[in-house]
RNA sequence: GCACCCAUAGUUUAACGGAUAAAACACCAGAUUCCGGUUCUGGGGCUGGGGGUUCGAUUCCCUCUGGGUGUACCA
């Protein structure tokens, strides 16, 4: 259905128009003085200029149109040339009325040209434990990937795994000093290797620090490794069922954790799954002439007429013929055009990568690997910041395992509930998890993406202000309303939200009529914090309400089955966005 | 050196070029309560400095200051 504001904004350039002024003044807006209005045209001022006449004489003709016409309560010329106006209660009952119809989407349509948009996000390195350097990217990427699939396209996750590269010869190095009776290390081995893994995940994650460690001080080790890493990239056998064990059990190790933090991915393609398509890219990009020798190494030429400052070229092979992460990305990006033909392509990455992604864009264009259909974004996010301001560390100083982080979080949320009231463990336990992750997410969501943040614990996992845990509490506090107005009786045939009785009534049905258009800003701005400060003015006007208003002891059945669905609508309003931002609401906390 | 991003209340964050810059936390005062810890009501306090464009600037342009980041063989 048309958003609330185009149904007014039309009004009012109608009333422009009737006046003989051109109708694109009449554009209304959100007012900002809600003491004064709900809704504001600040045209006639603009107008002015061009019909060389006081701003107020023309906000007096338009609003004298307005008048009478039942969408509004009243519509006012003010001081300068302000057009002040207030909806019809009635109206904006109607418009309420008509989103409840549709349950599943409050009357937000879908995009009228939907798209398959592939979103990149996550990049997690196999062997390696989440850090909670992954954590922005993983939240960010999931909330726009709902997002763009509550307005109708067609989303591909990709968690894009750092599965390639000198890592996988050190694990299979060290493993070989360990266990080198192992059958994947006899060059003449023809049998089957063994189905199971012959290591855990916690050895996994043991074996490539250590090897790391030892490659930086011991020569020889470093050259074994780098010998394992190219035997493996040319198809020993031996080797090449190591690195499908390290990546099985590595991979069901992040599906765990990433579902703990309600993470999906559609697709979970690593680096060495762009490898295969590398040579034949590269000497297209020769042959066609885009890329040339410069200082030892391939490169394609990125500088174009407009910049304001260097950019490098894009290195495609370094001086020694190796590929680099540049290469993999672009490798990337002929298998993902090749087989989704997406409309788009989104990175949720960190922000200082920006420069790089920008000489991947525009090589990956300029090469024609990408045409002009498809676009290319990429969506930086800022830092994760202790309370001291410096990226989040342990208290040792350490990175911080995400695990642990989601684990102490979930542990304080435990004790909070169980301090409030007795609840049963294990119910208590579940609530928790869900709370804690509100906390988190919430947390993170609500700042702009670009934007370093802090994260504090303390205030992310309080149930007052501007958290999660209010938003989850607002919505029990509702779905307990609901509860208990249905023990006592069923709603009666016919019943309908009616036009708001008080001020707070009204001013949350002002806020749920914005929905639709939240959503679709939302979208087009890749800005879950948009949602965000949504449901954060939906809730306070609930609370308001709530506090005003005696729901379960109005005498009136007719005004009380009105409220009933009025909450109804709020809370479908509610669990629609903590949807999208990524969690849940629990029945009781 | 060069370039990019950021700068808003004590703190963390909002605000299509519009009116008196908003909220949360913290703080102060009053009310409330078996509680100095709960809840409610009220209050103070902010656009880094200087120019410019505009009827009108937190927003756009220039400059200065302060902070962050990036500047080809890492990812």
């Amino acid at each position: 259905m048309e958003k609330i504001l185009e149904l007014i904004s039309r009004e009012v350039e109608e009333a422009f128009a009737a006046n003989g002024y051109d109708r694109k003044y009449g554009r209304v807006t959100l007012s900002n003085r809600p003491d004064l209005c709900e809704y504001q045209c600040n045209g006639a001022m603009a107008a002015a200029k061009e019909y060389k006449c006081a701003p107020f004489v023309i906000a007096d003709k338009v609003a004298e149109s307005l008048s009478g016409n039942e969408m509004f309560a009243s519509a006012e010329s003010v001081k300068p040339g302000f057009l002040n106006l207030k909806l019809d209660a009635e109206y904006l009952a109607g418009y309420l009325r008509q989103m409840s119809v549709d349950e599943e989407r409050l009357g937000c349509e879908k995009s009228q040209a939907p798209k398959t948009i592939m979103i990149d996000y996550g990049g997690p390195n196999v062997a390696k434990p989440l850090h909670v350097g992954h954590l922005r990217s993983a939240i960010i990427g999931e909330s726009v990937k709902r997002i763009g699939r509550f307005m109708g396209h067609t989303m591909i996750g990709d968690v894009h795994l750092g599965d390639w590269g000198l890592q996988m010869g050190l694990i299979i190095t060290e493993l070989k000093e360990r266990k080198p009776d192992l059958v994947y290390f006899q060059e003449d081995y023809e049998g089957a290797y063994p189905e199971d893994a012959p290591f855990t995940i916690s050895e996994l994650e043991e074996i490539y620090p250590t090897a790391s460690a030892k490659s930086k001080e011991d020569e020889n080790y470093k050259e074994a490794a780098m010998q394992a890493t190219y035997e493996l990239q040319h198809g020993r056998k031996g080797y090449q069922a190591l690195l499908s064990h390290i990546l099985n059990v590595s991979v069901s190790d992040l599906k765990r954790n990433y579902e703990n933090l309600n993470v999906s991915f559609e697709l979970w393609k690593g680096e060495s799954d762009a490898q295969p398509f590398i040579p034949d890219m590269v000497q297209k990009m020769k042959d066609d002439g885009f890329a040339h020798m410069s200082e030892g190494a391939l490169v394609v030429d990125v500088k174009e007429e407009t910049d304001t400052k260097e950019i490098p070229p894009c290195m495609i092979l370094k001086s020694d013929g190796a590929s680099l992460y540049n290469t993999t990305d672009l490798a990337t990006i002929v298998w993902r055009i090749r087989d989704y033909h997406p409309d788009e392509i989104i990175y949720v990455v960190d922000k200082r990568q920006e420069l790089y992604f920008t000489q991947v864009f525009r090589c990956a264009r300029k090469t024609g690997l990408v045409g002009p259909e498809t676009e290319l974004k990429f969506l930086g996010f800022g830092t994760m910041n202790g309370k001291d301001g410096k990226p989040f560390k342990t208290r040792e100083g350490g990175v911080m395992r995400l695990e642990y982080l989601v684990n102490e979080i979930n542990e304080e949320m435990y004790k909070k509930i169980s301090d409030n009231h007795t609840v049963e463990e294990e119910e208590g336990r579940k609530t928790a998890k869900m709370v804690a992750l509100s906390a988190i997410k919430y947390g993170d969501l609500s700042n702009q993406a670009a934007k370093d943040y802090i994260f504090d614990v303390e205030r992310f996992t309080s149930f007052e202000g501007n958290t999660g845990p209010y938003i989850l509490y607002t919505i029990v506090r509702i779905k307990s309303i609901l509860k208990k107005y249905q023990e006592q009786k069923a709603l009666p045939q016919g019943a309908k939200i009616l036009a708001a009785h008080s001020g707070s009534e009204k001013a949350l049905m002002l806020e749920i009529s914005k929905f639709n258009s939240v959503m679709e800003s939302a979208f087009a701005d890749t800005a879950p914090h948009k949602v965000c400060a949504y449901i954060y003015d939906l809730a306070n006007a609930f609370n308001h309400f709530y506090h005003e208003t005696k729901i379960l002891a109005e005498q009136d059945e007719g005004v009380q089955a009105g409220y009933i669905c009025l909450l109804e609508l709020t809370k479908r309003a509610l669990e629609i966005c903590i949807e999208v931002l990524g969690f849940d609401a629990p029945e009781k906390m």
